[in-house]
DNA sequence: TACTACTGTGGGAGCGCTCCCAGCCGTGAT
DNA sequence: ATCACGGCTGGGAGCGCTCCCACAGTAGTA
């Protein structure tokens, strides 16, 4: 095969815009604008670049197309690596379906970019600056991270998963984590649940303090009391929560955990102290993951519509890129309870 | 001058190769050198020319660089996008992780292809070809899948996650299935386990039959009889398995699964005929995903190393590319056996 | 009839690089 | 002093596209 990589290295020969032209007989600015789907071509005209094309099996080259255009079709979504929380299930598989679902019938790739530490992070405000590709989606924003601000002032569309706040400046899609606790706490109180803790994520997150939000609205429409621990989205730290709690108020019947790997963490607690679940004390989680199905029993969840996010991002993101005035939106897409036996 | 860097860093304003020269006091040619490390620039000029590119801020254009040298850097990663199993943990996210680690420190650019049906498949073979990518990375390959010598003849260096059989004739990244399945099913010999049954996975996976090899081996070594059932890597297939081998064998003490997902199917199934695990029976199975680690009682199961896998896929694919003669090369990657109280 | 509008079309002028070929200089050998 | 031969260097010639201007042809208007 040594003969065939030789011919790659030299271009191929892979048709180029100028031999369609010149098998339709006529332009190359005509053929180009039959590519590029204009509407001032005459039918036959179009009719004949198509055939030609079709003949040829032209594919147009993307970089010269990148470089003449000023564009390269591409977006990057750009990935935290050391966050470990937004590579653990679901999110991210969930995500790039959504997104590539999104891109499947357009002509964008997607550039997968994973920062680690400060210098890449660094690097890449340059890198995607020099105008490499059209726009850009971020997932698991912190508040302090000066990243997006960044790449929204050298005029690059951005797209964020889950706002930062209450008024999110950047177009961003979020999943209604306030409707979702409020929803599972509902649940368990429907379910006769009288002292109902709660463990939450860190609170410098905005969608850990909506799901504390959540919890407390629920638990004022019951008249209630509030009783939470707070963690940090770990397995170890639903442990140490749940201990605190237990010792906090042994009597407590139902824990709402935002996040199934707390809840996890929870359950090896309560387990620990012989306590049935359900029948002593329900648990619920968040997140829908691979976790809880798995989890004995099987864990009563809030489901977020990640793949749905990952679609509505990119199709934020690409509406973004052809609008010639940012509008910036923000969407909220609706939670769901997956009610399982841990209920 | 805050104003002047804002100016500059637009878009429109970036610099050029040629305004980089014109900086330093030197010619095109000669600044092309520098950003390229040839050895043939003295070094004076150099330290000038390394000068003016921090002075500007300037970064290549990957487009104009793509057009002129006829090379993308860039290489795609193909993910069958119905291919279930792939997208399920551990495996995409870990592939991913892999694969960006070993391009950190290149120049190479990630670019996240999900391939559907057919169609979009054929399109694939055109889009690859067309010279947007340097080489490609394929995962989940099928034995009868035309892509990956589709793009051999077309000279695009190709690696593929997983052999499709023995003497795999492409360059491959595996990880050793026969031995993690003969250390599993050994540590159940070890633990005095006589009857010991296997659920498999479709046996027209190159990476199946060989765990089923590995479990064989094992109990020849131990002087064992087989006990086989065949599913096809689902939760559902596990349960139908495992309900087929307690009719046949009653008396069986010991189940090695060839994934973690058939094997909670399976344990579900034990727990309904009243068997304890790993009292009664043991069970075993295969990936060390995070179902394995949360499944109750915490499964033993045979790790793969995914991440080391997307890596070495990485590094081997770029040494293809810079290589003048393919060397198709296969490397086996090491499993580990990762006991926990299941057996 | 002469003029102004279109609609289609061809092709020049780049986009920002790499490649490569001359040409410059200094050095060592003759 | 002459020649040959390297090491460095400058810059022309593209790579394959898009953009845009000019212009032919046709049709509509006074």
């Amino acid at each position: 095969m040594t003969a065939a990589r030789t011919v790659r290295a030299r271009s191929a020969g892979r048709p180029t815009l100028e031999e369609v032209a010149a098998r339709a007989g006529v332009g190359r600015g005509t053929v180009s604008r039959v590519i590029n789907g204009s509407p001032r071509v005459s039918e036959e005209t179009r009719a004949a670049v198509e055939a030609a094309v079709a003949e040829l099996g032209y594919v147009p080259n993307r970089a010269a197309r990148a470089l003449a255009a000023n564009r390269t079709d591409a977006i990057a979504l750009v990935v935290p690596e050391p966050e470990a929380r937004f590579f653990a299930e679901p999110y991210f598989s969930d995500i790039v379906r959504g997104v590539g679902a999104a891109l499947a019938d357009t002509e964008m790739q997607l550039l997968l970019t994973l920062v680690g530490g400060d210098r890449e992070r660094r690097r890449l405000a340059q890198y995607l600056a020099s105008h490499r590709v059209d726009g850009v989606l971020l997932v698991s924003v912190h508040a302090d991270d000066p990243l997006p601000e960044l790449l929204e002032q050298l005029g690059i569309p951005v797209v964020i998963s889950g706002r930062r706040s209450e008024d999110e400046p950047l177009a961003s899609v979020d999943s209604d984590n306030f409707e979702g606790a409020r929803a599972a706490v509902a649940h368990l109180v429907a379910g006769g649940r009288r002292t109902i803790a709660t463990i939450t994520g860190p609170l410098d997150v905005y969608g850990a303090r909506r799901r504390l939000d959540g919890y407390r609205a629920a638990l004022a429409d019951a008249g209630l009391d509030e009783l939470a621990a707070h963690a940090d989205f770990t397995e170890e730290g639903g442990r140490r929560a749940m201990a605190e709690l237990l010792a906090r108020a042994p009597g407590l019947d139902a824990v709402f955990a935002a996040s199934d790997v707390m809840a996890s963490g929870a359950r090896q607690v309560l387990r620990d102290h012989g306590r049935r679940i359900p029948e002593d004390t329900a648990l619920i989680g968040f997140d829908d993951s691979s976790i809880a199905r798995h989890m004995d029993p099987p864990l009563t969840s809030v489901r977020q519509p990640i793949e749905e996010m990952g679609r509505a991002m990119a199709e934020l993101l690409l509406a973004e890129i052809s609008a010639t005035t940012p509008t910036r939106p923000s969407l909220v897409l609706p939670t769901e309870l997956v009610v399982r036996a841990s209920s």
